[in-house]
DNA sequence: TTTACTGCAAAAGGTTTGCATGGGT
DNA sequence: ACCCATGCAAACCTTTTGCAGTAAA
């Protein structure tokens, strides 16, 4: 299986687009931890490193990933996005608590079925297929009913 | 079966708070319709029908309804908040093409019962389950080949 | 009479963009 | 040498908020 990096530079190559130090070091440093990330925390996080890189770059590099599928936006529905990294990973969806922001994940193996059923059903070609749950989990349950 | 302008009347009566024509004529014109709406929309056909509301108003109305009850947010991670009416309503997911902008309801059965494996399993407490599927409709795929 | 609600305009918060400079190819 | 990419700051867009006036209760 080809690595992350590969697979971006042959994306960069093949739309003759430009290979530079900061796209790499964002894209590096977003396979290195395997989180969720918002763009603030990627920011922070690359700062911190010592790598000078600014929010517009970060957000142009972005898009780049989500083309070429090495991430996909996910909607916590929050005020901001928040993104994964997918590459060599199965789907998986998200049970977050509202309260304490907490995230469990899980998988859900009847999906890519039901994916196929919708595709064929309607004549869609799926670009994707998010299921996120909200709630409260149990300690913050707990807290709730002391009010 | 209430109707909504009941539900809401007796929800604003229980919090001590104030009815007024501007909260009642918004839900008037949301479950009207019964589809889909963003903010947008919703301030453009209030005017038309030539109620006088101002989008701050909406904001602050829309928060009371998604509180009851009456509607929910959706997500189509287009920059911008969608919402929709709910009250009598089975839950319902969307197909929705990035291209044309079409959307497609359908139900899965299966909700439902995820939505209980998943308390269960994780002790949450569930307040929302979305699912959303984005993809490419018949026609707009036929268009993208011609490129 | 009290105090919640409205409209307006300003603020806030996240994301995008214009522009001059810098750096791949 | 060309022109894409970067950083900065301003612009942009949606949503929230402060405030003074208005209207339920």
């Amino acid at each position: 299986m080809k690595s992350e990096l590969e697979i971006f530079r042959e994306y960069i190559r093949q739309r003759g687009l430009r290979r530079t130090p900061e796209r790499e070091e964002i894209l590096q440093q977003i396979f290195e931890t395997h989180e969720h990330f918002d763009v603030d925390g990627l920011y922070l996080r690359l700062k911190q490193k010592g790598a000078k890189v600014s929010k517009a770059s970060i957000y142009r590099a972005l898009r780049l990933f989500l083309d070429c599928g090495l991430i996909r936006e996910v909607d916590f529905s929050d005020g901001h996005w928040h993104y994964e990294y997918i590459y060599g990973h199965g789907p998986h969806c998200h049970l977050r608590c509202l309260s304490c922001g907490q995230i469990v994940e899980f998988e859900e193996p009847g999906l890519p079925l039901l994916q196929e059923r919708l595709a064929r059903q309607y004549g869609y070609r799926i670009a994707d297929l998010q299921l996120e749950v909200k709630g409260y989990c149990s300690p913050c349950q707990a807290e709730q009913q002391d009010d």
